[in-house]
DNA sequence: ATGGTGGACCTTCCA
């Protein structure tokens, strides 16, 4: 099974870009996010002509994630259920497809360290783990995909000095992270290539930083052991962004792992 | 020079 990972920024703007993709990556299984669409303006029958099943979980201009699939969708939760989300944004949706338990995830950006957003994040990161406690076991195959605005490692970022002071790199939002990976998850990128650097997620679209290789690993795939166990390849997908440079490409760049299950 | 691009939408917010 391939399951994939793409933060759209816009699926108005976006949707040739991401039929493209699909067809070239032939993925089962796609969390998008920042589909940035209202509920019912997602292309449900352009994404069903290429043969997959959708749910989508949006709000209107910002935000929104989806899931498609090709090996079932069921079981559809949205958000985390929990009444504690002081901005009901729409940033998290849940099913289960052939047999694996999947989310798409949008962590909040956390604008400055300190700004109100910033809190938001963290405890948009701590209802995420808690919300992994109440509903899921560890020993199921899991799997969270997404943006989570977050470089967990220091060679996760193309210059630790240019994010002095910024968000994204700091402790209390890697040790958040490092609290939703505590709960039974790996990241299959740093699974399969641990020192690997200079193979990012995400490239601001200003000051030329995609060609100048500046970017960020943010966007991440974690999975739990029983899944982990049969993790075949991951790969981000830098051709992904590059192929489609002048030709409207999002700022994040997709990724993807393959499982033998 | 503290910018730069791109997407939401219409004047500013967000990343």
């Amino acid at each position: 099974m391939r399951i994939a990972s793409w933060n759209v920024n816009s699926l108005n703007a976006r949707l040739p870009r991401v039929e493209e993709w699909l067809e070239r990556l032939q993925p089962d299984v796609v969390c998008m996010q920042e589909t940035k669409l209202e509920q019912d303006a997602f292309p449900t029958d352009a994404f069903a002509a290429l043969g997959y099943e959708s749910v989508h979980h949006g709000e209107g201009r910002w935000n929104g994630v989806a899931i498609l699939s090709r090996v079932g969708l069921d079981d559809v939760v949205t958000d985390f259920e929990d009444g504690a989300d002081k901005y009901e944004e729409a940033r998290a949706v849940w099913a289960t497809c052939g047999g694996v338990r999947v989310a798409s995830l949008y962590i909040p950006n956390g604008r400055e360290v300190d700004h109100d957003h910033y809190h938001y994040k963290l405890e948009w990161l701590g209802r995420l783990r808690a919300h992994l406690d109440a509903n899921h076991d560890p020993k199921q195959p899991l799997a969270l995909l997404g943006d989570f605005n977050i470089a967990p490692e220091d060679n996760d970022v193309w210059d630790r000095k240019a994010f002095e002071g910024a968000t994204h790199v700091t402790a209390p939002e890697r040790d958040a992270l490092t609290a939703v990976k505590d709960w039974g998850l790996t990241d299959t990128f740093r699974e399969l290539y641990p020192d690997a650097d200079g193979l990012f997620t995400y490239y601001d679209y200003t000051a030329g930083r995609f060609h100048k290789r500046q970017g960020i690993r943010i966007d991440l795939i974690l999975a739990t052991d029983p899944l982990l166990a049969t993790l075949q390849g991951a790969l981000v997908d830098r051709n992904g962004r590059k192929a489609w440079d002048g030709n409207k490409p999002s700022d994040h760049v997709p990724l993807y792992a393959d499982f033998d299950i």
